[in-house]
DNA sequence: TTGACAATCAACAGATCAGTTGATTATAAA
DNA sequence: TTTATAATCAACTGATCTGTTGATTGTCAA
């Protein structure tokens, strides 16, 4: 390492006094993964590391926009930047995906047995149905 | 079953006749999970059916508002609905939330060696750092 | 020192979002 | 038939998102 690089680590003061703040990252990282632009950068840097140019070269919109994507991903906590001087490298921070991917893994239980469960719902409302009749 | 119900499958012309399909689809399970309200309606739609005016009860914004988060569920193919009359059953499809789980998964194996990649990428740099010496 | 480069900041325009209230449609009940 | 209910539609407001261009900061190179 030829330079020491401090890295810089998103600390919102109003998300951490927060009661929710796991909710709060939730819909970061969610929000986050909701556009192509960011996903693909997501994917390049499963790679590796990669300075903002790098990620910002093969997309048409400004360097700009794509600083501000990267802001995105880094208030979810997907990613991490460390400056040094006056590149700015980028790398995964894989923590708030696994938490998306916990709470979405939670449905795959119902994939198999959705069936049951809808035809119990209806069986219910089917039984509120007549009470109201 | 008492009725004969029409299941509404949303049918996006647009939307099939678009080359990324699938893609337009993740953009916006991925967008429809980044809300806690309607993550919270999913979380009640694992138990099985429910009623919109059911699924809005817990909340504090009007019956419209639920409506419009419902109909964001639907078009991100999330969520069915089944009218039967003038009440409106809605139900889980996690097929969408499968294909997110899907994408957001294939990170897990870049949580066990991320410093691997991270090491390499910041060797590339410093290779190329010294290139522009 | 001067100039080029990486990256962010600032201000703006257009689009979308999330909530509201009021009106409307369609069915069930009195 | 009249009335109440379930749900959506329509129009509006305030906030947020995404892109732009122009200016600014800080570092490296000539």
């Amino acid at each position: 390492m030829t330079t020491t690089s401090a890295t810089i680590r998103f600390i919102d003061t109003e998300l951490a006094s927060a009661p929710d703040a796991h909710e709060e990252l939730l819909n970061r990282a969610f929000f986050a993964l909701s556009d192509p632009v960011r996903r693909t950068i997501l994917e390049r840097l499963g790679e590796g590391a990669f300075l903002v140019s790098e990620l910002a070269a093969p997309f048409d919109i400004s360097l700009q926009a794509i600083s501000r994507h990267i802001q995105v991903l880094v208030r979810a906590g997907l990613v991490q930047q460390a400056r040094t001087g006056r590149i700015s490298t980028c790398s995964l921070d894989v923590g708030p995906m696994f938490a998306a991917s916990v709470w979405v893994n939670r449905y795959s239980k119902y994939w198999q047995n959705q069936f049951d469960a809808l035809a119990a719902g209806l069986a219910r409302l089917d039984k509120e149905a007549t009470r109201h009749r």
